[in-house]
DNA sequence: AATGGGGTCAACCGCGGTCCA
DNA sequence: CTGGACCGCGGTTGACCCCAT
């Protein structure tokens, strides 16, 4: 599976790890730790340089690692995090114990990338079909009362404010909870490196949807995401959920839109 | 049985960041 | 401030595996 293990010009070694050499590196970092990668393996004995011996270490070798097949729980945070990071996959293995970010990586490359990649060019399409549904369902919905109306949105100076109903955003940001939560735009995009567009998106959608739209909470799912409700629900079926993370009424008078991902 | 092509994954390479003299 | 040493990260490579033909 791997390279053969040869000798480079300046006489180290490369290519695949021995048991021996994995004996020997394993058994000087557990009695003396590893505190200077480049002077290590001249002093446990090994042909190799520094950097081969730390990654061996570090993704094969370190008691931390676990070794054997991913689960699903774990492909799908995988998959949450790097639609959220990107090919961040150091920051990815910090959410996974015991995975290296090697692994990580090849995992995605090798099992996930495809199925996502196949996955949003479905949810681009579904977005779209939605997008067509909420536009029908806009022009036949009843006018709202006047006392519902527009006077009441006053939008916080330089903010614009956004709800995101998300589990994948809560593991790394504390602005953001399991649940639907309140967040400022600007929090809103350091949570996730892949919600500009999102949310560019959904300000799109404001203009197209003016009017009547700031009396109602408006919902766009994002089948992107491994979390997301497939449905595309009401701002009634919802509501429950709303209050529950943030006034209401403060939503409506802060201009807020709702985004379910 | 032979072969070729795609998939897998351990390891390498290059670059950027940090630290220190 | 600068330059060298070192470390860590992410992209890429290449040998082996597996399966279809």
């Amino acid at each position: 599976m791997v390279m053969a293990a040869f000798y480079d010009k300046n006489g180290r070694k490369k290519g695949a790890w021995s048991e021996d050499e994995d004996k020997k590196l394993r058994t000087y970092i557990e009695r003396y730790g590893h505190y200077n990668w480049r002077e290590l393996p001249k002093l446990a004995g090994l042909s190799r340089c520094g950097k081969s011996c730390r990654l061996r270490w570090k993704n094969y070798l370190s008691p931390n690692v676990k070794l054997g097949n991913f689960s699903k729980e774990e492909e799908d945070l995988i998959v949450a995090l790097q639609n959220k990071l990107g090919n961040k996959w150091s920051k990815i293995a910090e959410k996974l114990p015991g995975r290296s970010d090697n692994e990580i990586k090849n995992h995605w490359h090798a099992h996930l990338k495809t199925s996502t990649q196949k996955d949003q060019a479905m949810s681009s399409n579904n977005k779209d079909r939605r997008i067509g549904s909420l536009k029908k369902a806009y022009k036949s919905k009843p006018k709202v009362s006047p006392t519902n109306k527009k006077s009441n949105f006053k939008p916080q100076q330089g903010v614009e404010n956004v709800v995101v109903n998300t589990m994948a955003s809560s593991q790394s940001s504390p602005s953001t909870t399991a649940t639907s939560s309140y967040c400022s735009l600007s929090d809103f995009n350091n949570a996730t490196s892949s919600s500009h567009d999102v949310v560019t998106q959904s300000f799109e959608y404001n203009n197209i949807m003016e009017g009547d739209f700031w009396t109602e909470p408006f919902i766009l799912d994002d089948n992107s995401s491994i979390y997301q409700s497939d449905t595309l629900l009401s701002p009634l079926d919802l509501a429950d959920d709303y209050i529950n993370q943030a006034s209401y009424q403060d939503i409506m008078m802060n201009g807020s839109c709702f985004w379910s991902m």
